[in-house]
Formats: structure tokens, sequence, C-alpha cells
DNA sequence: ACTACTGTACCGTCTGGACGGTACATATTC
DNA sequence: GAATATGTACCGTCCAGACGGTACAGTAGT
């Protein structure tokens, strides 16, 4: 009856943490325990290797990405409001998880590389049946994209939302 | 009257590499001093510390935005196209230069961060000289920004840039 | 008794950095 | 013009600490 994050959780929600704010060199093994307050022996009792822990991150991105994907859909602002409002809300589970991925994919990790492929072409597949029109759904996900980039690398313009709404706007959105 | 690269060159063209390749985590002194065919001895003898490596890489990125504002305030089919144009150009040094920086900037490293934020906004304000037009402007950098994510993450879409100019034609450019 | 850990000790490797040495070109002094 | 410095551009080796990973003995709750 209780909502406690489990051990395991709390070791991937710190490994996610280390990653976001300070690269993929801080999130050593010895760093992601002690920042969940656990031990690396309990680190390594979940995540037998770095390898493992990494796969279940992957894993919890490709959960997130589902989900968001229907949320997506069922917006009631449409998709590609939608999409960009959520791009910029970087304190989310599932931005933390996205960004947390495209650090390790920079370390040419495939299966990091492979994953974030997918999560992109399904957002994109949902933007572009809503839209119909392909260039418009790119130039969408482009700026979606931008958004993130700003976020990850410390510069937050908070007027770049609202100019990328704008030009939805301008552009018959 | 030898065009040959020097020794210090080379060693920022391997720190450069590695950055932009594998990451920061690869990017060790060691991995750079081979890279560029050098001892460890010989690249701390030109960059006394990893810190001083960065110095001189921030240096460098300095030096190719200030000429290629330059550049874009006079290209010929305007600041708009042309800054979009290069940025999916990932070949030219600049743009190495620039992938470096901001992977070195994830790590927390303020000088990278804040050099970053100056040459972004130098771009905006051509961008924004020339069009008069802030959201407009934005929305451009944004779809940049997008173009460089995507090209760093290993995510190759060629029909993205050419959906960014089909945009920039809807919009009036 | 089983699960979910903690804690400690350890291994081999890698890391940033310090340091001493080498080779050679260019002054400076006599 | 020979001898002696001085500076520049490196190389190779060493070190303390951190890294990923292993091993295992112990503990607390169910």
């Amino acid at each position: 009856m209780t909502a406690e994050r489990s051990t395991r959780d709390r070791l991937l929600d710190s490994f996610e943490t280390l990653l976001v704010s300070d690269g993929s060199r801080a999130a050593t093994l010895e760093a992601v325990a002690a920042h969940a307050g656990a031990s690396k022996g309990g680190l390594l009792y979940h995540f037998h290797t770095k390898d493992e822990l990494i796969g279940a991150m992957l894993d919890r991105l490709r959960d997130h990405a589902a989900a968001d994907v229907e949320r997506m859909r069922v917006a009631p602002e449409g998709p590609a409001a939608y999409y960009l409002n959520t791009s910029v809300d970087s304190g989310s589970d599932f931005d933390r998880a996205l960004i947390a991925t495209a650090r390790i994919a920079q370390e040419n990790v495939d299966a990091a590389s492979e994953t974030l492929d997918a999560v992109r072409a399904d957002w994109l597949a949902v933007l572009f049946e809503h839209l119909n029109d392909r260039p418009l759904a790119q130039a969408i996900q482009l700026m979606g994209d931008g958004l993130y980039f700003n976020d990850t690398t410390g510069n937050q313009d908070p007027q770049a939302l609202t100019s990328a709404h704008e030009i939805l706007k301008r552009l018959g959105l």
C-alpha cells in the first residue's frame, strides 16, 4: 500500500539524474549507487554490469515513449502543439529519460542510438498522420529537437517556445 | 613555406575528433595524444592541464564563429538559408568545433556553456537584424539546432533539411 | 528459508598529471 | 670559431586515485 520507489527504480533515477546534470563521465557505478543512497554491491545486485543498467534505461525510455505517443494522439491541442510544449518541459520523467539516453548514445552505444531513432520515428509518424504534410511535420520535429538541444546545453530562452508556437500559427495551425 | 599543421593543432584536431565521434568519455589525454601520433608528454608540453586543452578548444570555436558570422552576413542566399545549410554540414571545421564544445558543456564546464551561449546569441542577432522578425529568427535557429541534434545523435535524415527550406518558403522567404 | 540488500576487500585497467630526459636549433661569450 | 649556455619541442615512465567488476560474509524483513 506504499507508493515508495523501489531501490531498483531509485538507482535508475540516479543514473538518469547524473547523466542529465553532469554528463556520462560523472555517471559511474559508484556515483550512481551513492546518489541513490545504496551501496555499490546493492547496485550490482540489481544490474550485473553497466550495460545492464543502460539496457534498463532504454526499457524505461521505450515505456515512457509508448505512453507519450498515445497522449500525443489524443491531445486536445493537437499533436503538433502538444509535441512542442512537451519538448521544453524538461522536468518530466519522459524528458529526463530521453536526455539521458541521448547522452548514452553519444558514446557510440548502438542500442541507445537505435532506441532514440525508434522513438523519433514514432513521433514523426503521429505528426504526419495528423497533419498529412511531411515538410511541416519534419519542421515541427526539428523545432522540438532545437528546444531540447537548448535545454540540454544550459541555454534556456523562454521566448523560444513562444516563437515556435507563433510560427505554427503563421503556418495555419 | 610549408602548410603543415603543427603538433599543437593536430592535438586539438584529435581532441575535437574524439569528442565528436566517441563522446567526452573517450577524449582522454592519452587517447588524444595517441590519435594525434604524439606522446602524452608531448601533449602536456603544449597543454599543461586538461582545462587548458578545453580552453584552447573554446578559443578555436570563437575564432571560427567570428568568421562564420561574417560569412553569414554577406551570404548571397541570405543569412537564414545560409544558417540552415551550414547547420547540417557537420563536416566543416566550424561544426566540428561546435559539436565538440557542446559535448564539453554537458559536463558542467561553465566556460564551455558560456562560449556556446555567446555564439548562439551572435547568430540570432544576425538573423534578427536581417529579418526584423523575432519569432521567425528564433524558429529558424530552433530548426538549425534540431538539424544539429539529429546529426550528433547519429540520426541523419537528408529530408529534414529540405523540409526546413520548404517551410522557409511558405513563410515568405 | 528466501529476498533484498549492506559493507568491505580486492583485482586489473585506465586516468590526469608530474617529472626527467633527449634532440636540436639558436644565441652568447671568449 | 670553439665552447657554452638557453629555449623549444617533444618522448617515456611513473604515480596516486578512480574505474568497472568480482567475491563473499553478514543482516533485516517476510
